[in-house]
DNA sequence: GTGAAAGCGCTAACAC
DNA sequence: GTGTTAGCGCTTTCAC
């Protein structure tokens, strides 16, 4: 069977607390002690119950994160993140897959919330009433990534950044009449994105020419076919995507209409998903920061865990910059 | 604080055990008291402690996941597959990201053994020894995926027969003389595709020219700009890659030199990432069930678990099929 | 500085 | 069919 602490103090000539005083930072033991307890402990292989620790400490040393599609590439890289970030401060995560159900992801909470000491949560889709209600299900702290809703820790990209950029950048290559393909309506990232588009086109810098939007999942094609061929109608020069992957699907269309990406159509993704620099050609796109949110995420929860939020106040919120990555999917309108 | 068995027991005037029974499956309880017990419980929002269930059970409820890296959309699906099939059985799975990095691997199996159940472990790049020490850090079962070692329950997928598939696709096309582009060589899928891939050239059908490995990571460009070169000097009309990420990095490469796809040269990679059908041309590979996978590797561990092997008796092995999908990075050689 | 005792929340024997 | 008791492996008072 398994090693216990029991053993490990039959080993050292000592009792089982000074064992665990011994393996623990803070513990008040002579020095000669903790070395012969440590000795033994690696010796016997000795590995802690987590188990056990955390039904005294109320500490169980897992952390949850939950996303809604791990074959989104997007979260697949914060999941990594999360899990690197949480490894580095002794933790380990449990990982769960809402698979785009909402009836799952509270689910999800409900199992995971008592057995992790906190949760980083990217819930698009969940309704801020229901995000408001968490607080009946858990109070283990929970924190949004990529998502901002009172009452909560969150970590977000500022998207209009990014986005200005984007424009910007197409402007200045020529463009005057850019698409903008939308994601699904009960995003709210694809909102958020919306508004920040909206946001740019008021300044008059460019024109916007509204494609609606698209529930484009990896696996499902969400009408982004019909979303091509209305940019190919619009008029206009540039089109720019709600995330990568639709930007993938557009540029798939346009090669089958003949119509070749940055010769006739500059494309701009949103996110800089791995595979985006090594597509042909490759995306350029608004970068949103996936492992260095996941690590602020994490940061985050640490920090709530360590002081709690007073009653009625607000736990912290951070905004990460975005910036434009320029590949080869844009190019300037006089080469048509 | 958390509601426990005991609040349980008081709000529906039995013991303790009583209540455990009532909520077991196979508990022994008079009808009534179930019901009692179970309204009670719901109605107080009883969740039990995993942790201290397990404590005395000697089962967690937990699995373990161990992938290189997640970035991979291979083995992202693959911890989607896992992950859920976990949640089916009512387990929820820790997620260790190795980051392709063996010390990091054995540390992540020897935190996460003592807290799982068992492990179902993606490794291509442990050594046939280091793997077979593994009984030395945990006896907790342990399933390999997409591996095949002695000692070990393993799911495997047969990639001889998709390559096959793809190699007479190819010469069905016309093309006589099919370029191979290699994966690491410290990857046993890469030693063994191209093992398969030696077998086939064997029989004549077609001439294989051999283009070395390459470690074409995502994120990690390794070799593949001059692998693709080399295959252009080869006199190659096709080429068949290690996997989807090394065929995309070519692709790449040949929209750069203006070879076009597959009008001068057609391109087959394997796995069937989710973004193989989504790229421009859409890529022709040979399919490895990931999600099938998965699900065959946690009920693999799920059988150990319940009936563990005799002592030197080999657990089962599980060889799933593979099948060619055809798209538009193949055509006839004719059209060149 | 160290040991003894209590107990975290739960289940498994054992009585009745 | 149900309650009582013991104890899983650990940390944490409380003495000394």
């Amino acid at each position: 069977m398994q090693v216990t602490i029991r053993d490990v103090a039959k080993a050292s000539g000592v009792s089982p607390s000074t064992v665990s005083r011994a393996l623990t930072p803070g513990g008040t033991v002579s020095p000669v002690t903790r070395e012969r307890v440590r000795a033994a402990a690696d010796r016997l292989g000795y590995q802690p119950n987590q188990a056990a620790r955390g039904l005294i400490t109320g500490r169980t040393g897992h952390l949850g994160v939950i996303v809604p599609d791990l074959l989104n590439p997007f979260f697949a890289d914060i999941c990594k993140g999360v899990q690197a970030r949480a490894r580095g401060l002794g933790h380990t995560v449990f990982l769960s897959d809402a698979e785009r159900d909402e009836g799952l992801e509270l689910d999800a909470i409900r199992t995971l919330a008592p057995q992790v000491d906190g949760i980083v949560l990217c819930s698009p889709h969940l309704s801020g009433e229901e995000l408001g209600s968490l607080g009946e299900l858990t109070d283990k702290p929970i924190v949004l990534l990529h998502r901002k809703e009172p009452g909560f820790g969150c970590v977000t990209a500022d998207l209009v950044e990014g986005i200005t950029d984007a424009l910007t950048h197409l402007h200045a290559l020529g463009h005057r009449r850019i698409a903008y393909v939308g994601g699904p309506r009960s995003s709210w990232a694809a909102r958020e994105r919306a508004a920040g588009v909206a946001a740019v086109a008021e300044s008059g810098l460019v024109e916007i020419v509204q494609v609606g939007s698209v529930a484009h999942h990896i696996g499902t094609p969400g009408g982004v076919t019909g979303a091509a061929d209305v940019v190919l109608a619009s008029g206009a020069s540039a089109v720019l995507a709600f995330d990568d992957i639709v930007a993938f699907g557009l540029m798939s269309r346009f090669a089958v209409r003949g119509v070749r990406v940055p010769d006739e159509m500059s494309v701009v993704g949103c996110d800089d998903i791995a595979l985006a620099g090594m597509a042909a050609p490759p995306l350029t796109t608004v970068s949103v920061p996936k492992a260095h949110g996941a690590r602020a995420a994490v940061d985050l929860l640490f920090r709530m865990l360590a002081t709690p939020a007073a009653e009625g106040e607000q736990p912290p919120q951070r905004v990460l910059p975005t910036h434009l990555v320029v590949r080869g999917s844009t190019a300037a309108l006089e080469r048509r």
